[in-house]
DNA sequence: TGTACATCAGTGAACGCGCGTTCACTGATGTAC
DNA sequence: TGTACATCAGTGAACGCGCGTTCACTGATGTAC
C-alpha cells in the first residue's frame, strides 16, 4: 500500500496477501502438513505454477505464515499488555494478562499455533528470519519482570546452586539488568506457559480439566510467583 | 510367544513386530505425517497390499504405534521410578527422576513424543484405546504426591480462592485422597513439565538455554515445590 | 496316518488421486527517449 | 504525446513422482474326519 508506485506492484502486494489468507484459511482447515500450493491456486482461480511469480517454493510460503504468525501472536500480546498498563495494572496482573492473550490467540488460531509451537514441519527447517519475530512474547515476559524489578516489587527466587553459571551466562545475554535467577525462571515460566496452552489445545486436558479459564488463571499465576512477582498495588 | 500355537501364529507376530519396527525407524527418519503403507511395505520387501493382512488401514498403524509410544514413554519413567524408590529416594527426588526419565525419552525418540504430544497428525483422530496408556505418567507423579502426603511431607500449596470448585471436582476424579490444591498444582505442572522437553526438542531452546540438563532439573526441582514437595530426607 | 477342505499370508495389477516444479508462451503494464 | 522496447503476471501442458486402497489370484499352512 504505501510504497506502492503503479498499479502492477498495487496488484503485487494484493495477490501475495491473497495468496497468504488463502493459505491461512487451508492451514486452520487442514494443518500444514496438507497445506499445498495447488489446492492454494485452484481456491484463487490461478494456474498453479502462477504461485511462484510470487514465492519461489512451498517452503519459503511456509516462512511466510510462520512469521505472519508469530507477528500475529506478538501483536496480540503486545495489545492486551499495553491495554493493561494504561489501565495501571501490576506487574503481576499484567503477566497474567499477557498469559491470556498468548491462550487466546492459540485458541482462535490452533493450526498457526501448532505450525511455531507444535512439531516440527518435516522436510522443513526454518530460516533464521523467524528468530528475532519469535521472541516477542518472551521479550513482554521479561520486561514486566524488569519493571517489577525496578520499582522493587520483584521478589527474588531461591538461589539456584548448580546453576548459577548458565544462570549468569543466560542474564547476560537476555537480561543483564535482573538478577541471574530471575531471567533462568523466566526462560522456564516461558517454557511451561506453552506447556499449558499445549495440552490444552492438544487435546491432553480432555476429560481432566473443565473450567479451562479458572485452571489457566491460577496455574499462570503461580508462574508468575515463580518468577519472584506477587500480587499486589502499583 | 505366549499364545503362538503354531507356526503361523507366531509369523504373524513377528512380521506384525517388523511392520512396528520398521514404521517406527521411518517416524524417527521423518516423522509422522511423511509415513507411508507403501515405504514401508517396500522396506519390508513384501508388496504393499500384503500389510492390510495386518493393519486394516493406514490410521491404524498409526494408531498402534501411538499406543506403543506411551508404552514405551510410561514404562521408562516406571522403570526409572522403582529404581529411585528401591533407593530410598525422597518423593522430591522421585519426581525429578521421573521428569527427567520423560526428558530422556523424549530425547531418544523426539518423533515419537511429537506423534503423541506435539500437534495432531492431520486427518487423524485418535481412538478412545490411547486414553488410559497416555495416563501413566501423570499416575505416576500423582502416586509420588500421594507417598509425600502420606508421609506426612507434602507442604500444601496457597488455597486457590475461585478454582475451588474445579480443584474439588478434579480431586473427585484423580485422586479424592490428596487436597484438591495439590491436584490443581499436580495437573499444571503435568502440562508444564511437557511444555520444558517439548520446547527444548522443537528447538525452542536454540540459543537460549546451552546447559539444558541442569536448566531441567533445576525447573523441575520448581515443579515439584510448587506442587508442595520439598527436598529432605526420607 | 492320510485325505479333503478351509483358512489365510502374500502377489501383482490396477484405480484414481494429488503433489511440486519447470518451461516456453502470450499479452498487458511500465519505462525511456 | 507517441513510439519502441523491456518487464513481468499469468497460462497451459508436461514431467515424474508417490500415495492408500481394492480385488481376484495362488499356494502354503492348519484342521477335521
Amino acid at each position: 500500500m504505501s510504497t506502492a508506485h503503479g498499479a502492477r506492484a498495487r496488484a503485487r502486494i494484493e495477490v501475495t496477501a491473497a495468496i497468504k489468507d488463502e493459505a491461512r484459511r487451508q492451514l486452520a482447515a487442514q494443518g500444514a502438513a496438507r497445506l499445498s500450493l495447488r489446492a492454494v491456486s485452484r481456491e484463487l482461480g490461478m494456474v498453479s505454477s502462477a504461485l511462484y511469480r510470487y514465492f519461489p517454493s512451498r517452503d519459503d510460503l511456509l516462512t511466510a505464515l510462520i512469521i505472519d504468525a508469530y507477528d500475529s501472536l506478538g501483536e496480540r500480546a503486545e495489545a492486551a499488555h499495553e491495554a493493561a498498563a494504561g489501565a495501571e495494572a501490576s506487574p503481576f496482573e499484567r503477566w497474567i494478562t499477557v498469559c491470556e492473550a498468548v491462550r487466546g490467540w492459540a485458541l482462535d488460531h490452533p493450526h498457526e499455533y501448532a505450525l511455531i509451537y507444535g512439531s516440527p514441519v518435516p522436510g522443513y527447517t526454518a530460516p533464521d528470519v523467524t528468530v528475532p519475530v519469535a521472541a516477542r512474547v518472551g521479550l513482554l515476559l521479561i520486561g514486566i519482570a524488569r519493571d517489577a524489578h525496578q520499582g522493587r516489587a520483584l521478589d527474588r527466587p531461591g538461589p539456584a546452586d548448580d546453576l548459577r553459571p548458565e544462570a549468569e551466562r543466560m542474564a547476560a545475554e537476555l537480561a543483564p539488568d535482573l538478577p541471574p535467577e530471575v531471567v533462568t525462571a523466566l526462560v522456564a515460566a516461558w517454557a511451561q506457559l506453552y506447556g499449558l496452552v499445549g495440552f490444552e489445545l492438544f487435546g491432553q486436558f480432555n476429560r481432566v480439566v473443565e473450567d479451562r479459564e479458572t485452571f489457566f488463571r491460577h496455574a499462570v499465576g503461580q508462574l508468575a510467583r515463580g518468577v519472584g512477582l506477587v500480587p499486589g498495588p502499583r
